[in-house]
DNA sequence: CCTGTGTGTCTGTTATACCGGACAACTTGT
DNA sequence: ACAAGTTGTCCGGTATAACAGACACACAGG
């Protein structure tokens, strides 16, 4: 009488609900839990107190909910202070927002995603912003075409997919539009979108390359309006260049 | 036969890990890890490559040494962004900075530490801003200074950690004298130091408190410079508390 | 050369973590 | 009032996750 349940291991459960609050980015309670993630409430019951026990999570409201709590801030610092990457990446940020009043991001790869790692608000009245660790499909972004800039057309193909060269908008991306736009940014050392995730915004973006191989590990954008001139695009351009250069260097 | 081993649940042996990592800030072969834990090598060699696949761990060497993966960054992003004291000091902040020029913080305690939840920097020429998420000690800021207002001797004496009173100029901070300013920054309702953590500043900070209990939940603060005089200083630390206020009667 | 100490992988065994289901205590709506 | 849906807790059975131990391999040092 085999019952055919997939009896699962504590930590896949456990890493599902992270998962699953990272996704979501709000509390739940552990009944709505239980039935998202298909799994037996009484279980859900003992792996959170676990790791609310632990701080991983804390209850969020009155009603029980949970969501992510303090201890993953200390993780996260740990974190961000053994990746010289990140550390200097967020200084250089800071700075690009500073002394051009834009929007400036940190952007690195995820998996086959795209996500905004660290982002500095202008000080425009109109401010144009994106949510950190929110991930992205790779084709809709400048940032995305860079990071993948060294890759050959079968490796793109491998690593996509489908389903992501279709905009928010509906509009489908060629994919030999898109690799034209790859070994363009390659060649120039940079790439600029205009219109592309959504209409008012235009996307600057520089890699940042390992040392040794040279492979773009993260790269530097600012998200301007569309109607900025061509001359302040190439101005911040190139102060991109030479942040990317900085970090770069500082890095080995 | 009773072996008597106690056969510990994976999520445990998971926490430990993050635990000590947390703990030595630093990469560790699992190996190591085992020996440090006494758990055994094959149920760590299951339970790290579980992480590693969340992107919680991540392989951080050459020689397979492990430590926080870019996970835990994004969960911590959206940690802050849950808390909803958070959400509505961080418009409190920006109006602040904005009105006077000043670079604006908002402030919580995490742990036993001090951090900065979000910043906006002034409009001056020569900007001081610190970064948000950095764990600081709570001794070297004013905000500190009134985030344990309420507190007792010996509640201060057993929440802060005796190296935490050490100075980044190494000076040593008499804990006596810090607790008359935590008197005195309860009294007054704000704290200010100056020249405390660095040379050339002077932080004004004043309570978010909670509508129920009266505890302080969080501070608003400005960074200014020391030469700042005290008329204007007084101007500043009356924005903060008039803001504070608004901010409290908003979460209830 | 051999010896010792480190990996990472793969067993078979068994203690138990996970599960399903039952329970009381609360809501909610009609 | 009742029914239908919660939520948090408890418990006993069993599928299996965690364990101990063995294995091949790669070093390093004498």
């Amino acid at each position: 009488m085999t019952t055919q349940t997939v009896r699962a291991r504590g930590i896949d459960r456990a890493v599902e609900i992270l998962e699953y609050l990272r996704a979501t980015r709000q509390p739940i309670g552990i009944g709505d839990l239980a039935r998202r993630l298909k799994a037996p409430r009484s279980s859900l019951y003992e792996i959170v107190d676990s790791l609310v026990q632990a701080g991983i999570l804390e209850i969020a409201d009155e009603q029980g909910r949970i969501f992510f709590g303090s201890s993953v801030y200390f993780y996260a610092d740990a974190y961000l202070a053994s990746q010289p990457l990140v550390r200097s990446g967020r200084d250089e940020v800071i700075r690009l927002a500073e002394i051009t009043g834009e929007t400036a991001q940190l952007c690195i790869l995820l998996g086959n995603k795209y996500t905004v790692a660290y982002m500095q608000p202008g000080s425009r009245l109109f401010r144009i912003s994106s949510e950190t660790g929110v991930l992205v499909p790779i084709p809709w972004t400048a940032s995305g075409r860079v990071l993948l800039g060294d890759m050959t057309e079968e490796q793109v193909r491998a690593f996509l997919p489908p389903e992501d060269f279709v905009l928010p908008n509906g509009r489908k991306i060629e994919f030999g539009e898109f690799l034209d736009d790859l070994r363009l940014a390659h060649d120039r050392g940079y790439a600029v979108t205009t219109s592309l995730a959504d209409e008012f915004t235009c996307c600057l973006a520089a890699p940042i390359p390992d040392q040794i191989t040279g492979r773009p590990l993260a790269t530097l954008c600012f998200v301007v309006p569309v109607h900025t001139p061509d001359e302040r695009r190439a101005e911040l351009v190139q102060l991109l260049i030479d942040s990317s250069r900085t970090i770069s260097t500082r890095l080995s």
